[in-house]
DNA sequence: GTAGGAAACAGGAATGATTCCTACTTGATG
DNA sequence: CATCAAGTAGGAATCATTCCTGTTTCCTAC
């Protein structure tokens, strides 16, 4: 594992927010100064390919990262993009792996809405 | 409504595989030969705003579009981008609700996993 | 410790989905 | 028919992400 990799990975674990590449890359840069932005996207897909960490669409926004530690929902606003993680309960998975006749690879779920601060914006 | 818009809507009730926009785009001008592209952009926009239709993120895969009869989760094939619909029960959706003390706008939620036919491909 | 080679990197160009901009149509209204 | 707003076509611009090239790092064997 290289320096640059072994970065991202401490700076996901140190972080609560879900970060994006981008963000990523600005936080890493302040350690390691000429990290390349390209490096830090390589090595987000390598370990979203390993499993080490997990990969988060958001429509008109970037991709966020997160450690899976526990399966829990991850609730997004479509406005902000804000995530919010929801615990999630082990039957509700196997219900719908059994429906979907599928072995689903990821326990990351995601639901969407508009989160209050945003809907009081408006 | 005009025209385009309508053929757009059209086209998503005939359809029965989560078009892409280019997917939708190549359909509509086989019958409105010089629609443009941004116009098809623009109008599922529009209908995502107004709850006429659903848009479905997958990470490295251009957006794809559904109409949201039933709710239903979108199980999706991070390989291919190959969509299942599967039915869900009212109750999860609530406890999911009540969890994350939010409003869920959309009921539309995502599970993630590699479908059999890419898997044996692999 | 140093030569060889594979893996990873920095930097920047290329890609591709999506949005934005501008001038032109269309359709409704009076 | 004149007017005006809304919607459109066409193409340029944007932005996250990927790809390419030459360079560096690091491991292994001598």
């Amino acid at each position: 594992m290289s320096k640059q990799k072994k970065l991202i990975t401490e700076i996901l674990a140190a972080s609560y927010a879900h970060p994006t590449a981008s963000q990523i890359f600005e936080e890493a840069r302040k350690r390691m100064p000429n990290i390349a932005l390209g490096t830090v996207y390589r090595n987000l897909g390598v370990l979203v390919d390993e499993g080490v960490i997990v990969r988060l669409s958001v429509t008109g926004q970037p991709d966020r990262f997160d450690l899976p530690d526990d399966a829990h929902w991850h609730v997004i606003c479509d406005k902000c993009g804000q995530v919010k993680d929801i615990p999630v309960d082990r039957d509700i998975i196997e219900r719908i792996e059994r429906d979907a006749d599928e072995e689903i690879t990821s326990y990351l779920l995601t639901a969407h809405c508009t989160c209050k601060k945003c809907r009081e914006a408006e």
